[in-house]
DNA sequence: TTTTGGCTCGTGGTCAGACCACAGGGTATC
DNA sequence: GATACCCTGTGGTCTGACCACGAGCCAAAA
């Protein structure tokens, strides 16, 4: 009854999902054609795209075309990209708060050190390498904020939790104008930038040394830190 | 140059963007109607009706058909929506484990109570008004299932951080397939609800305590309790 | 004058058809 | 046997058309 007044593309989309649920689609598999799609769902082509646009927004199918194997709409999973768009747009039309976005990131990178801390074994190889290429460099402001999103990355990727490393990663891709921006308000960006390198090093210390609630704590200083250093002066 | 190689769509999504950012559009807008913003970006129709979609199904924007000023496109920021969707479909295309899900829900719902634990005030009027409708009535599971997730969205709510409680609700909703399918593992179910019950009522009255260590463990072990019992058999 | 009924118009929702670009595979040619 | 060509299937896009809906307007009726 209510099918009627559905609007198509989330037939579509709900289909789709269904498929994905009871495994009659893999990731990996290919998508039917859009056309065929269409005439199967009894909705027009356009509708169709309209779903499928959804669906590669939020990192679930990629396409391509032409023919082959590789073309086609298929099923892939990439969180972090959707993730980051909408937590940018959302950042963007002011429904999230920056002061929200760090304090949940704090809870998230929290929760990340100390789990490592407390693991019997990890791989922190990636960790060490960034704080070499960090301390080694001279680098720009940009060079080194990116280098400081890979980092903090890193670490989340160590813990091998794939939606606390997607959601961390949108956080703060929705907060990286901010993070970029920001640095223009720290007067003196060589002294920053070595305290920032030292409470990497400290935080990274505590987690092999097994501290988690130390951990816990510095890597909360560390990020709260910046940004109360960040945003100063209230516009 | 590249404008003929970036996707139609894209264009107008990151327009809006754009608009976004630099305050030409703020919550509560109008965006153009669809045929004006196509000619306006010289693309058709059918794109600007794709990067739409992207955006209502994000939670950024809400459609009407009709005249008047609540028809059109209306920036909105209703993030859970979207947040909650693209979750479901991660776990749904088996991107996201849900042991992921599940410890991500505990190191935010950890934070989460650590705050109000350590907050001078909080109002905790909806979590008590939801403990004891709780206890009170002979509920079903699927009614305990519900009431507990508004429970656990009601703290977040007191915390009074917009992402998180956006978070916490879409997390939660990606595996509420996974909760309600649970519940049949348990076999002696009035035993276990009250002991859930009794779990909520010690984690309330360690946050108005102000033992914010206390309520940590407490709600970790409360969830990563629950789904112990639940995945006691893998299949 | 006031009310009421229908009309018009602008909006999103949908569909059908057409064309293009692209990539792979098959086929004819050298 | 190797190479160049065309054929086919795919997504990407545009155009035009129609529908449903809702608000505002205007004329006819009370």
């Amino acid at each position: 009854m209510t099918e009627t007044t559905a609007r198509a593309w989330r037939v579509v989309l709900d289909r789709i999902e269904g498929d994905l649920l009871d495994g009659t689609l893999q990731p990996g598999d290919r998508l039917p054609p859009e056309r065929e799609l269409a005439t199967t769902l009894g909705v027009g082509r356009s509708s169709v795209r309209e779903a499928l646009r959804v669906l590669e927004v939020m990192g679930l199918i990629r396409t391509a075309t032409g023919s082959g194997p590789k073309a086609g709409a298929i099923i892939i999973g990439t969180p972090t990209g959707g993730l980051s768009a909408l937590l940018r747009l959302q950042v963007a039309a002011q429904s999230f708060e920056i002061e929200d976005v760090v304090r949940t990131r704090v809870a998230l990178e929290s929760a990340v050190v100390e789990t490592l801390a407390q693991a019997d074994t990890r791989d922190l190889a990636e960790v060490h390498r960034l704080l070499e290429i960090m301390d080694a460099a001279a680098l720009s402001v940009e060079e080194f904020v990116a280098l400081d999103a890979q980092l903090h990355l890193a670490l989340a990727e160590a813990c091998d939790n794939g939606v606390m490393t997607a959601m961390m990663a949108g956080l703060r891709d929705a907060i990286e104008g901010y993070v970029v921006s920001g640095t223009e308000r720290i007067p003196d960006w060589a002294e920053a930038s070595a305290r920032l390198r030292h409470e990497h090093r400290e935080v990274v210390s505590a987690i092999e040394l097994g501290h988690a609630d130390a951990a816990r704590h510095l890597i909360a200083d560390h990020i709260l830190g910046y940004f109360a250093s960040v945003s100063t002066a209230r516009s």
